[in-house]
DNA sequence: GTCTATACCTTGATAGAC
DNA sequence: GTCTATCAAGGTATAGAC
């Protein structure tokens, strides 16, 4: 099995994982981590030779979340436009940890890029939102957009940035619902004809 | 005068500003803002008590300038329609600060909600992005929008924000030009009659 | 493999001299 | 008003017993 398949390993990364989102990966502390599992925090380094260590299981984590997601939209619709309503539709399906918390990329992001190391930041980061870009791209290409395919897919990402970022902080739900229903709108405009 | 209007006052708020926009408000210490200002950690207690007394003359700086860009507008146009245009240019008028840290209000809020202090967060943050929704809402309701104006508003701050940090993640400068040139039209296009 | 004890540093904050 | 010395707490990380 190793040390990567060891079962306390993957507690602290999900235990990590939900301290990072919910009070960001600065403000978690070894010693959250340590209550929110009860391994003693001298343990950790174990399975992770730093701190920075965990945070990158904590986003492979993430970016395997959202591949199931994606996984799961391909799955459910083979018409590229459906699929592209269903990701939109993903905020709202996730509304009371986007309400609470806003977007679990978006928010990572936005802390991780004002890290000290530009390493840690620009690499990971960007990973995670070129995973969701790449699938965006694909599904608007599939509908015939070759060279506008990147653009709508960067409007789409912004756009659901935007809306998750104003709907956390307002703890606004009704706004929420409505502007990412006029984002699908604005997704059946474009692919209308 | 009194402390308020003290010079060394304003030079702690001013290198906390500049801190607190490039490396957060959590990444930032007492020592790097000394180390900024020159003026020894001790000293910061004789101007605030707390740090988040800091914090709160940071967020009140960041809403007078604001304030004034948008007083700016006001007196460059008495179009509502073309203030509305000039609020959704600021981003590519601030674009080298928005590339590489964001945008001053989006970031701070989004490090805040976070933040373990409900009452910190909820009043602060509201309060600046409460600024510029009104001052929207006043500039579509000039334009005839008396039920929309509130969505509208909005649905402006959603679009800026996520392009800020779209652009800010990926550090694309012809993305925030681009983009922002798409929302200006879509002012144009729902104030056209 | 697991756990305890602890080193070492930085943090925000205080006390008191000048 | 300004500065230095220092505090207690908490941070990451290490060493070593079991």
């Amino acid at each position: 099995m190793g040390i990567k398949g060891s079962v306390n390993r993957q507690r602290i990364v999900d235990a990590a994982d939900n301290l990072f989102y919910s009070r960001g990966y600065n403000q978690t502390s070894f010693s959250d981590i340590s209550d929110e599992t009860g391994i003693p925090r001298g343990n950790f380094y174990y399975y992770f030779k730093t701190k920075e260590d965990i945070l990158a299981a904590v986003v492979e984590a993430r970016v395997a979340v959202f591949k199931e997601m994606l996984v799961t939209c391909d799955r459910n619709s083979s018409d590229p436009r459906e699929c592209l309503l269903a990701f939109a539709e993903l905020p709202v399906q996730h509304e009371e940890q986007i309400l609470r918390y806003g977007c679990p990329i978006g928010t990572l992001s936005s802390e991780l890029v004002k890290e000290q190391d530009q390493e840690i930041s620009k690499a990971k980061i960007s990973a995670v939102f070129d995973l969701l870009k790449q699938w965006n791209i694909e599904k608007f290409k599939a509908l015939g957009f070759e060279q506008k395919a990147h653009d709508y897919s960067m409007d789409l990402l912004a756009k659901l940035q935007g809306i998750s970022m104003l709907a956390n902080v307002y703890n606004d739900r009704e706004f929420l619902h409505r502007a990412i229903g006029d984002v699908q709108s604005w997704i059946n405009q474009i692919t209308a004809n």
